[in-house]
DNA sequence: AATGAATGAGGTTTCATTCAT
DNA sequence: AATGAATGAAACCTCATTCAT
């Protein structure tokens, strides 16, 4: 038998998360799929069981990334403050970096289909954070807040940036990074 | 010449609005909203040129009635720091009272249509209150920041907190949303 | 709105008897079947649910057809043996007359289809015909045994000799179907 | 070289025909059967050239081992009507004995995929009875018509009450073997 | 011998849209 | 205005089969 082809694989995820970018959930088909990946589609269904699960994986999967690049550098010595400046700076750099991953990202997580897939919730990708929140509010660094407005005020404003630029409605710049770092502090600091 | 039947329109509207939130954009068709809305496929393009035009006349429409909701109860003599918790409270209001128009707007806005057909990015929906920012920053209440920094930390953040109580994250609850916009003025305030 | 065009319906009833016996169960496809009825294949869709529906209901039609035509000429007065014969003379010219109605049910009868759809044995093709043994019996003209296999031995040969005379390895006789009818006879008689 | 293995031979010859039973014609495939085999679908064509092939070979293959069951415990001194008996006894245990092979056999026997593959029809299936019939005719105890008509009514009588038992219209039961036995008797005898 | 990978062809069905009434 | 009929195009997916190991 033939050696799975890590390419092929890898391909079609990246053909997936484009065509996703470009034409959205209602006009990506396995056909467009499979030509940009410049394979049959029937070798889809050798990696992926239907359509559905083909999405379900690769959001998975993506998601996964983001969640390990956003608390790269940071450890429990980690302070508070920069832990959570830390992270801020590591979403913006992801999703600049990853344009099309980051829209996939917004994309598919607004859609039913994650309920649907039973993927849970957003809340998932915090997980490696939940510690370095638990540890702010005992310190009374942090609000004595539920934890999700914590999170919501470290993630939402500056992916807002991040879109923003990418949108060509505001320029890349460190200025207002440090803006938006410093509103959201402001915002969860006790 | 017969007059156009509200009740039609309005039957349509309905219709996509629910399934969008059902099933999301991959699974919506003239069909399925035809049968829901209990027409035929045919006279949806009475109302509409095609299923693009269709989408993008109910999302202005949608996004028009949140905006309205949004400023109600305000205007120019609105102290700022009353007027910023208003609109949060409106929004909220909104959100929970219209839960298939908030969704139906989250997934339309992430969405590579809205590019498309050239609907603007989110920011219009605020046009009624760049004033109010403005106003805001010359009396040195809120920070001298983009104005779309001070809009998005007033949207997305209660946005956030209506979506975790809508998917049952959350119970609805007065605390919360104090908490959550004490927070959202802490960003904003000078 | 246009009116359902009968001619469309019968053309692709006629396709895919013809289809089915030409090329079987395995090879019949819903677009082999429109290009025959010379019709686009959504358009099989307009008349059917799906291909299941499709075969289901031509079953059905097929067999009523049949078993209107096997009770030719008779009523309740009519005698026994003279009703006997009939309904194999009827059966014989109705297999001869309608080859690919016959052919048709045959192979249907026999796939595990008709159970999916619950189409009832072929014992409803003998509907009108129970009386006729019941009274056959009471008379002491039929043998004492279960209708059942009385109907059996009125359809299965004479349609078997009809399978041979389409094959071409008997050919059309009189004396042959005097032949067979005087043995189902001599089988069913008290 | 190594050995074909019997055992996954027989595993696909046996699936192929619980499948055939189960879904029919329109629905079996290489790779439905290789996954109920489990063997590889590319291991199936180790055994067999292709699909027709297969299914030709099992065809051939079931109907030889009806056709050795159906003259056990005969032979040239048997007296005719005996033997008839027997042989519809034979047939009747088959059947039940061998539900899906006998279920293969019926459905295969009304395919066009019969002539398609030149399997000849069923009289082969008789070829060791022709003598049989040929002694009964000379010695004046079956009636002196075409052997496939004594043939007809030794086979199919019987294969119906089989059915009807299988689908659990009837119970088995000796009386109604009997009874069945008698009626085809009469039907031959001179 | 045995098999997972790979695929072009084709399967059934639904799509958005137009037509005729 | 309203709609059931009709359809070419395209959707998702499975098919039988071959290839490389």
């Amino acid at each position: 038998m033939r050696h799975k082809d890590d390419n092929k694989n890898e391909a079609i995820t990246q053909a997936t998360i484009e065509l996703l970018n470009e034409v959205g959930f209602s006009e990506i088909s396995m056909s467009k799929i499979a030509k940009r990946a410049k394979v049959s589609a029937a070798t889809i269904y050798v990696y992926f069981e239907n359509k559905e699960d083909m999405l379900g994986k690769m959001y998975l999967n993506v998601k996964e990334k983001l969640s390990q690049r956003m608390s790269h550098g940071i450890n429990e010595s980690t302070p508070v403050k920069l832990a959570f400046e830390l992270i801020m700076r590591n979403l913006m750099a992801f999703n600049l970096d990853n344009k099309a991953y980051f829209m996939f990202l917004e994309q598919f997580s607004t859609s039913p289909l994650i309920d649907k897939l039973q993927l849970g919730g957003s809340v998932s990708l915090f997980n490696p954070l939940f510690e370095l929140v638990e540890k702010g509010r005992t310190e009374k660094i942090l609000k004595p807040v539920n934890t999700l407005f914590i999170l919501s005020f470290c993630y939402f404003p500056i992916t807002q940036l991040a879109k923003a630029c990418i949108n060509g409605q505001l320029e890349i710049n460190e200025k207002y990074l440090n803006e938006v770092i410093q509103m959201s502090w402001d915002a969860v600091k006790a």
